[in-house]
DNA sequence: TCTTGACCTAGAGTTAACTCTAGATAATAA
DNA sequence: TTATTATCTAGAGTTAACTCTAGGTCAAGA
């Protein structure tokens, strides 16, 4: 698959996919005459990335990851950790974002209340 | 309340609230011999910022809302339509982060068993 | 009286995560 | 053959949201 074909596919830019290889998130892309054709375990990688990226996770932790499978089955372990301590990270994110979306209906609500009074 | 002490209560820095002030986020800071003295109105509306800062909830947005505050009643009507956009947007992130959090669950659950098998 | 510490301002610097530019190559359509 | 289009690289530029710096004021304690 070209470049354009998964920027398209994950509508993700060109640009970003460059980028994540050059800072290692996404290792052993082949080339067809300097071209890169991305196979089916890089979609994956893609699709982790882009999972988490959504998340809000941070490109170093990402890096830290992929530098630890890089690195085979003896950091198994310390994969599983990392990705312990981030689902923690995303655990207090829906915690907090919970309490926002409770302070916005307690908002909204009371915007309702206030609009029909003054007649808006 | 000093800006130290806001500072401290809220686990912002003073450099953030006095950049908050600058770009029009918190009005209306009484001052005492040039020196800022928080109000309880001032509080609320930090506690508001905070807890939508937290949710990743722009400052440009925030920007907008505190315009429409400071413009009086007649804007009660758009504050809500405002809010119910940034509520949708949190509502999503909210399911992002649940897709995220299922994918990490699944990668420790079989990182789990990969290291069992290897007696890692 | 001196100096320490909290505060002030304007504006420069930083960081993460892109995004764009310039200049080059290579395949494809007219 | 020529022109267009997609790709490539290295490195510069951008954006949001801070964070820091330099230089200044002012009140309180030694």
């Amino acid at each position: 698959m070209t470049i354009s074909e998964v920027s398209v596919k994950y509508g993700i830019s060109i640009d970003t996919l460059r980028y994540y290889e050059k800072i290692g998130l996404i290792r052993d892309v082949k080339r067809k005459n300097g071209i890169r054709n991305y196979d089916a375990l890089n979609l994956r990688t893609i699709e982790f990335i882009l999972c988490m990226r959504k998340a809000g996770l941070s490109l170093e932790f990402l890096k830290e990851y992929m530098d630890l499978y890089a690195a085979g089955d003896e950091t198994i372990v310390k994969r599983k950790e990392l990705l312990i301590k981030q689902r923690k990270i995303i655990i207090n994110k829906i915690s907090d974002l919970q309490s926002s979306l409770n302070l916005l209906n307690y908002k909204i609500d009371n915007y309702e209340k206030l609009a029909e009074e003054k007649g808006l």
